[in-house]
DNA sequence: TTGTATGCGTTATCAT
DNA sequence: ATGATAACGCATACAA
């Protein structure tokens, strides 16, 4: 490995003098700063992030933090989109990204130890569940954190725009005729309340009236539960004409239960989703939905992180909400 | 921060002997070392593992290098899930991971240069192109590298069973009673090379024939191009009964086009992906299609590199094949 | 403009 | 059994 010490003695300067130099310290001459770094590039001289992380007590190595019930986080496509765009804004910035999980080989740890112990200059954190004692730790902690879809007080936060995208799926399907709309709803946590609030909310400005038996539970990127939320939907003696999926993958679900019917999509039932993943849009009629702005919520995450990092003084924590954008397919149909 | 001089401090002892009892060495007395450890645990104690790295020279942090031209291989679900398993066998294993990309910042280097740059143990590689001169110089050196779906000379791999998948579902398809099959496949990498190569072989053992125009190209993941391709299967004056996908997802462009033909599947035409995504399986019909052990393939990647780290003298470059498993679903028709 | 000295937190070597 | 010391590679305050 070479360091700044080969580079030294090749130039025949001190090693200070070479690491003004490569930093672009005025108080160097120009002839000898360039001798330095056309002498460290010939000798293929890279710093050693480690040793410049130990002095200067940064890393430019930022935490991320995906728990999920299912430990299967990241492959959830809305996940690992974010995850996409939070490395690709963070690399842009300088910053490398490294998981923050519970338990590293047999030290045990809760989050918040993890990150420290890698120095994580901060955290992004997203969660299933933000009650965790785990994580209200790391948020509290003095370690910068960026939350997706959840607000810490004295955190910032980017927020998927559940309010507006519910209301925006609720309003199109009204603008369609629909006057009894269905929700099959994901389990209870602080994007489903926003939902569900967004859609009660929407309905009751539309005069849009809400049966108790018109919401139903069921479980997020689990087809069978929302297949089993469709069949008791249809079971009802006055049927919606609309039914709103949890996401678009759930819908999958309720399509097959609505096959074994025999109803079609959208002649005799309309549906939509939510997400906006690929397959949405490959399907057949292509599925209404609304496309979460995944990509944008990742890079401001990223960018608004090391925002914090590098200007703690002028920072304030902020509210980012990103929209996302009706996909209109045509599973829903106009029976205005 | 709480460092091992704070402890020092607590206990009255010096920093090696700190060291060495928080380590386990055996040269300290069970009483003093029972006693730093406490003082430790109360002073909320943790290692710092910058500073240990730059001692040891071992950062117990794996690099994982995830390339696609797209530039978002993560969301292809094939990785994620690769991915997310790396990540759970490399914590239980005591390793971190970071993403190794090329460019950081307004630094540019390659991927050799990055994962040195964060002093790496080692780096777990897939690519879509291996060919990449980037990632060739990485594999090539003294970088422990496990690669993914590519064997380089002296280097450990892990093969997911293309040849056996696709002979797998060929022999499948054939025992249905096929006797023209046309194979969509993706864009031309080793991976599809082998799968040609076995689904080439595989019809000559069973004195199948293939017909060149059985034989089409599409792009991995492109649901578009494959439906541009089965369009011009079914334009053939002597068409397959059966069509083998290059990935269930683009299985998808397929179906839509058989439907505009009115084909039902798979009473008109027998169809088969591959992959085994979930969506394959909550299709109705489902999908036949083979399942790649993914899971299997990103744990045994980790432990064969962390292996190669720990033990590097006894190592030897390995090459493990994982299996997946025929999906036998309900789109490919008995005709026998 | 350049160099000297020191320390970041840790571990390993060698005395004691 | 314990401690003093040096070293990992780098950056900075300060001296020259």
């Amino acid at each position: 490995m070479v360091t700044i010490t080969d580079i030294a003695n090749a130039c025949g300067v001190s090693r200070a003098t070479v690491s003004k130099a490569l930093n672009g310290a005025p108080d160097v001459s120009r002839e000898t700063a360039d001798r330095i770094r056309e002498t460290a590039a010939s000798l293929g001289y890279l710093p050693n992030a480690t040793a410049r992380a130990l002095k200067l007590g940064r890393s430019y190595n930022i935490g991320v933090l995906f728990s999920d019930e299912t430990g299967g986080g990241i492959s959830h496509e809305y996940f690992s989109r974010i995850l996409e765009s939070v490395k690709a804004e963070s690399e842009r910035l300088g910053y490398d990204i490294t998981f923050i999980s519970k338990d590293l080989g047999r030290m045990s740890m809760d989050y918040y130890e993890h990150a420290k112990y890698r120095s994580c200059d901060g955290v992004v954190i997203a969660s299933a569940d933000f009650q965790d004692p785990a994580i209200v730790r790391l948020a509290a902690s003095e370690i910068p954190t960026v939350t997706l879809d959840y607000s810490f007080d004295n955190c910032s936060s980017i927020l998927s725009d559940n309010v507006r995208g519910m209301e925006a799926l609720v309003r199109f399907v009204h603008g369609k005729g629909h006057r009894r709309i269905a929700f099959i709803h994901g389990e209870i946590t602080s994007v489903t309340q926003k939902r569900l609030a967004s859609f009660r909310r929407t309905c009751a400005e539309l005069g849009v009236p809400v049966p108790a038996e018109y919401i139903r539970p069921a479980v997020y990127h689990d087809p069978r539960s929302s297949g089993l939320a469709t069949r008791a939907l249809l079971a009802l003696p006055d049927r919606p004409t609309c039914i709103l999926f949890p996401d678009d993958l759930s819908f999958l679900g309720g399509m097959s239960e609505l096959e074994k019917h025999g109803l079609a999509i959208p002649k005799d039932m309309s549906v939509a989703g939510y997400d906006g993943i690929p397959l949405s849009q490959v399907l057949r009629p292509r599925l209404t939905t609304y496309r979460q702005g995944a990509e944008r919520m990742g890079a401001e995450a990223a960018r608004l992180l090391i925002e914090q990092i590098e200007q703690p003084d002028t920072w304030i924590p902020q509210q980012i909400t990103v929209e996302g954008e009706l996909l209109e397919g045509n599973t829903v149909a106009d029976i205005g």
